[in-house]
DNA sequence: TGGACCGCTTGACTTAGGTCAAGGCCGGGC
DNA sequence: GCCCGGCCTTGACCTAAGTCAAGCGGTCCA
């Protein structure tokens, strides 16, 4: 456990055979990709070449199989993330099965901060979403690079404050609003993303539903009643926003 | 506005008169509580003394009567706050009046860290729950102390994964468990807080249902039926856990 | 081509918890 | 002493949303 290379070690020989063929066989490549994936990162971007250089060189890039833990809630945290490719969530689950998605992740992103503080433990699972490959630094590591690199701090700080603001935000959609309401602000999300009011769901129903914390039942009336209401059109998976502005008034709650 | 001494400039002449005897009249003695104050902070404490008197010097502290806004959100995030005395809450509003508590503090605590990004605005409401004194930093005054201070950096990353550490918690709660298993939770934790199974209620019902993404009547009714299982006894504002584990049990969710 | 599975939708039902209104308790002011 | 106003509790509703079960349309695979 705990180690393997960008094949990662988890998976199935199928696994690994279906999707070998979007996996950089040459070392090398992968390297590029983790160097690409640093300069993006709102954390590291800052960094001088060669201290990013030095920090690729001290942690190491493994691969995950869609649906394979990265890590588990309660269990030692000493390992902080990037995202390299693909996608990952942290969630929560309750007694009775339920899911909570506090977060996904995409490339470029960084997770896992509970493993700066000694005797942390992570405070929730995480999990691959798809074919995804995650490059890992040990607390030590870390800790050191900070040394080197106060705009490092800085920039975590940053990352921080607004993962906090994310929080804030998840916690009065949960508290204050219902789930119609919960859902305009997703699209209207999603919309901004895209940068067009016509956009396809890149996420499953699904996943979509743990993140507001409902289920899929739920959100399928959610949206049919966006449609009826002649707010939204939906086209298979492509969906369309007819009127921003009464989607915008439901958002915010009525 | 934002200047005032102790005495507070929001505040109506009885509110004056009726707090005053509470009050230092003699600065000295306010800047005494305050370096107390900045001491005990998580976040100061490991200030060499001539850095906390300069801080101490570069920022005022400002008094609030209970019930008084201390900032508004959406309103630009330019300060940052320490507790001196007394409590305040974070909230949320609802488009139909609902409020969602994020936090209350106490003496030693810090927030408002959004005002340390340039162009951040508050994403919630604050306001003073009972008499309370805050020591006010500007943006500028505490970043510059960062350049001073590599351990304060430290401290404020600690310091916001903390905060993150206790969202994930509060969106777990609401999202994952029902209303008396939240109060469950929120017994254990005053029960260990005071440090003993026998305790007093600190907060009104109201601010305790707010916390927990209720109301009063349905944390009432949460109450009683604790009380009803035999896991709690209530008299008063007292209330002693009888079976710590039962409620440990209901609290992680039946 | 057929079947099995998966993701999604829909319907009928149940239930937790919010709403509204009434009443009890207690402490402070007159 | 009395009354008034907060806080808290209780009861009778109602509604949003979860549960369970069925059905539909794809896609992948044999």
């Amino acid at each position: 456990m705990g180690s393997g290379g960008l094949e990662g070690s988890g998976e199935s020989a199928a696994l690994k055979k279906r999707y070998s063929l979007t996996m950089p066989r040459d070392p090398k490549a992968g390297r590029q990709e983790l160097l690409r994936a640093l300069k993006t990162s709102p954390l590291f971007c800052a960094l001088r070449p060669e201290a990013l250089d030095g920090l690729a060189r001290r942690g190491m890039v493994r691969g995950y199989g869609p649906g394979e833990a990265v890590f588990q809630a309660g269990e030692p945290a000493d390992r902080f993330f990037l995202v390299v490719r693909g996608r990952v969530k942290v969630f929560k689950l309750s007694a009775r099965g339920g899911e909570q998605i506090l977060h996904s992740f995409g490339p470029g992103s960084t997770f896992g901060e509970a493993a700066l503080w000694a005797g942390g433990r992570y405070p929730a699972y995480s999990e691959a979403l798809e074919r995804t490959a995650l490059f890992v630094l040990s607390r030590a590591v870390l800790r050191d690079a900070f040394a080197g690199n106060p705009d490092l701090a800085i920039g975590m700080m940053a990352g921080l404050s607004q993962k906090l603001r994310e929080f804030v935000e998840l916690v009065e959609t949960l508290s204050l609003k219902d789930v119609p309401a919960r859902l305009a602000g997703a699209l209207l999300a999603e919309a901004r993303r895209a940068g067009s009011e016509r956009f396809r769901m890149r996420r499953t129903k699904a996943e979509l539903a743990s993140s507001l914390g409902t289920i899929p039942e739920t959100l399928s009336r959610g949206l049919r009643k966006l449609k009826d209401a002649g707010l939204i059109a939906v086209r298979g998976p492509e969906i369309t926003i007819l009127r921003p502005p009464g989607l915008r008034r439901l958002a915010e709650g009525d």
